[in-house]
DNA sequence: ATCATATATATGATTTTTCATATATACAAG
DNA sequence: CTTGTATATATGAAAAATCATATATATGAT
């Protein structure tokens, strides 16, 4: 991971969000990120790809929702980047937290193992 | 000092390799940016006024020179970024550094305390 | 006048956003 | 089991916005 492609995929309101949410809460799908942010399902839908083409986040598929979370096979710097930007930076996503947890009817998650 | 506003000055090719060679070398001027980095003088000096207008570096100038450094007032979270993008991206101004101390005529510092 | 640096403006390039549409799954009625 | 409809997500193409660069010019020190 190029330091100069990390900071740029970071350099994004929408795409910063995201990231510190998934930091936050582990997990998150697309309808889940619409909520929280307010933003159209397409733009959501492209930074997230964008996210996802660089490498800093996975998916996973479960029936109609795709859910989304942290690679956590990136390099040590960048989780520790991110980890320590979400601790210094809290009030940044405070507000999209808060409109998360007002979300009605979440799509519930399958137990990830057996 | 948001997130956002960090990572956006970071976001650049020319502003990550200056603030890279900053955390290393701890003081460099324009002309010794324009030999590390190959670039024109214009485009050094507009990607460190930005870097200034962030407060990302300070400033020192002596007679005709500007000396640049980190601002070591940034909040922790930010030096503590920047240092350990540095040891984890030693590669990626290896060439910066070579061409800088290859260079000849480096302006004096004079000692800045008694 | 010369050297080092800064800035204004215009242009080009890249990124982001939007709209429309496509795909894939879900679910209910016949 | 098919048909129709709704929901979730992705993506192509065009428009809009942002960002980077080059050239020319300005400032300030020696």
């Amino acid at each position: 991971m190029q330091a100069i492609d990390f900071y740029k995929a970071l350099s994004d309101d929408t795409r910063l969000r995201c990231l510190l949410l998934l930091q936050q809460q582990g997990e998150l799908c697309v309808c889940e990120f619409i909520e929280a942010l307010e933003l159209s399902q397409p733009k959501i839908s492209r930074h997230l790809a964008l996210l996802k083409k660089q490498n800093l986040v996975v998916t996973r598929k479960q029936g109609q929702w795709v859910f989304y979370s942290i690679n956590n096979e990136l390099p040590l710097w960048c989780l520790s980047t991110i980890k320590l930007t979400l601790e210094n930076q809290l009030d940044y996503i405070q507000n999209n937290v808060t409109l998360l947890e007002a979300m009605g009817d979440r799509p519930s998650r399958k137990q990830l193992c057996c």
